[in-house]
RNA sequence: GGCCCCUUCGACUAAUGGUUAGGUCACCACCCUUUCACGGUGGCUGCACGGGUUCGAGUCCCGUAGGGGUCACCA
């Protein structure tokens, strides 16, 4: 019949083992060590990215070690370079790990699929304490046995064919060569449970939990054997993972009973929701950390953006530095229910680190996309258009677009605007000021002006009668930074120009 | 469908049995102003619903509804 005592009895009597060793070396036990385990399967989602940093924030807290470790148990999904991209990303947003691939650490190698052999002994181990065994059925067999629990509306398990096989026949089909996996035995009417950090206590019926499969026909484990196995090694003390794992915890939790091990403390991370409140999902919108570098977004707004949705220390503060996020993150405050990923906040949050950053800095980092539209500026010159535009841009692009007429004459002038403020009258102005603009000896901010005020008084003009139609000459935009500003950045030469050519040629 | 989780303004959230339910983004109005933006002032909307417990419930309990996650030899 069944045979779930292994569980059981291996549970308890390595317990005793466990608590001894706890309070013997009390102090080894009591770092922190957590995790990031992602598949490099490409991108980095900015979901896992608030993972990554939510396990760093914790490490960092708590004077930890933080980890990365690559889960590419799955041959089918390798992508070529995904691990270099994974470092370029987590580098760009700021987020260290202390043990990992490319760092090192006495825990090694934290690539799985270079700790196969390790995987396989330990589902040995299991398999001689009766807590898996071997499963001989094809996947034909298992997607018409799914089929039919479908049409009877039965949950879709495994219906557990070759758990009770004699290990005679086992052994005779192993030794015949036939392919097969290795499952768990899923003990029978016992209720798993768990502490999660996030969420309280969290109970399943060990009914209502597959026979999972530990160890693939091709040697490799999935998932849930590598992770537990991995985590015990690593010594893992914190898992904080997204919340689509919290059903996978039970079997997680039966194979920390069915080693004997203590399993680490759980801590289930709400989900980053599209704006439909369903799992945020790359065909509404930009789920790439990749994306959001590519738009113009910093690091460190980023970080904080993401820090925020799910967690928030106090709501009186809105903007951290790395810094204050350390200082403040606690688990015990982080949210039950998922977070709809808010461009718009973003966008704030963008533009509040783009006011507060040196024009030197901002300006390093347009200088790329304005050679990618082909524009030319000097680096003085490019840090003066950067300090005009500093508080009206929100993203980096708008430091180059939102101004192209710094870099060169408009050949488009806004409708709306030229509507409102080009007509002969204002054309006329134009042309009388164009001689006092010529004459003048310093094209500085006040003179300018000064030449401005003057004339429009000795003509009864408000000074935006002759203002906007300048503005209009000179940028094609009906906003921008302060006329003047603007004006003594681009020259006398270049702005005389454009005036006179629109005074000329703009009907 | 089974199992698990969740539920405060449109969005992110604060509140740890006693508040006119607070803040931020977005939105609207006004002020500032040469435009846009910044800044300032004000406004708009919220405790999913129904029962309990309690002198008192957004906060505790039960139920309902709605939403989400998960049910692979993927992680």
């Amino acid at each position: 019949m069944e045979s779930n005592a292994p569980l059981v009895s291996h549970y308890s009597s390595t317990l005793y083992f466990w608590d001894t060793r706890n309070s013997l070396l009390n102090t080894r036990y009591s770092m922190v060590r957590v995790r990031f385990a992602p598949s490099p399967t490409g991108f980095v989602h900015v979901g896992s990215l608030r993972t990554a940093l939510y396990n760093y924030l914790f490490a960092r807290h708590h004077g930890g070690v933080n980890i990365l470790r690559i889960e590419d148990t799955d041959r089918t999904r390798l992508v070529e370079g995904a691990v270099d991209g994974l470092y370029r990303t987590m580098r760009w947003a700021g987020v260290t790990f202390d043990e990992g691939p490319i760092e090192g650490g006495k825990y090694g190698p934290y690539v799985q699929s270079e700790r196969t052999d390790l995987y396989r002994k330990y589902s040995d181990e299991l398999v001689t304490s009766g807590n898996a065994y071997p499963c001989f059925c094809t996947s034909e067999r298992l997607d018409l046995v799914r089929k039919s629990q479908q049409a009877t509306g039965t949950p879709p398990m495994y219906d557990r064919l070759c758990r009770n096989l004699t290990t005679t026949e086992v052994s005779a089909r192993i030794a015949a060569g036939e392919p097969h996996v290795i499952r768990l035995r899923v003990p029978i009417g016992e209720t798993v449970h768990f502490h999660d950090l996030v969420r309280g206590n969290i109970e399943f019926d060990s009914r209502t939990i597959d026979d999972q499969v530990l160890l693939k026909s091709d040697g490799f484990p999935t998932y849930h054997l590598a992770n537990i196995v991995d985590d015990h090694l690593m010594e893992i003390t914190h898992v904080i993972r997204g919340e689509e794992w919290v059903s996978s915890t039970p079997k997680h939790i039966l194979l920390y009973q069915a080693f004997g091990w203590e399993p680490p403390k759980f801590a289930h991370l709400p989900l980053l929701l599209n704006a439909d409140r369903s799992k945020l999902s790359k065909r509404q919108g930009d789920v790439a950390v990749e994306d959001y570098k590519d738009k113009g977004y910093l690091p460190e707004a980023l970080i904080n953006f993401l820090a925020l949705l799910g967690w928030n220390p106090s709501a009186f503060q809105e903007i951290f530095t790395i810094e204050e996020l350390i200082r403040d993150f606690d688990l015990e405050r982080v949210n039950k229910a998922g977070a709809i990923f808010n461009r718009e906040k973003l966008d704030w949050v963008n533009a509040e680190y783009i006011r507060k950053m040196t024009p030197e800095y901002l300006a390093l980092l347009v200088r790329p996309i304005l050679e990618t539209r082909g524009y030319f500026a000097t680096d003085d010159y490019l840090v003066s258009v950067v300090r005009l535009m500093q508080e009206r841009a929100r993203t980096l692009p708008d430091f180059v677009d939102f101004a192209s007429y710094f870099y060169v004459a408009p050949t488009e002038y806004d409708e709306k605007y030229k509507a409102k403020h080009w007509n002969d009258a204002a054309k006329e102005n134009l042309r009388e000021l164009l001689p006092l603009f010529q004459a003048v000896e310093s094209w500085s901010h006040d003179s300018l002006e000064g030449i401005v005020r003057v004339f429009a008084e000795s003509k009864s003009l408000s000074a935006g009668k002759l203002i906007h139609p300048i503005r209009l000459a000179v940028t094609g935009r009906g906003m921008g930074p302060g006329l003047f500003e603007l004006l003594t950045l681009i020259g006398k030469q270049e702005s005389l120009l454009r005036i006179e050519h629109c005074v000329a040629n703009l009907a």
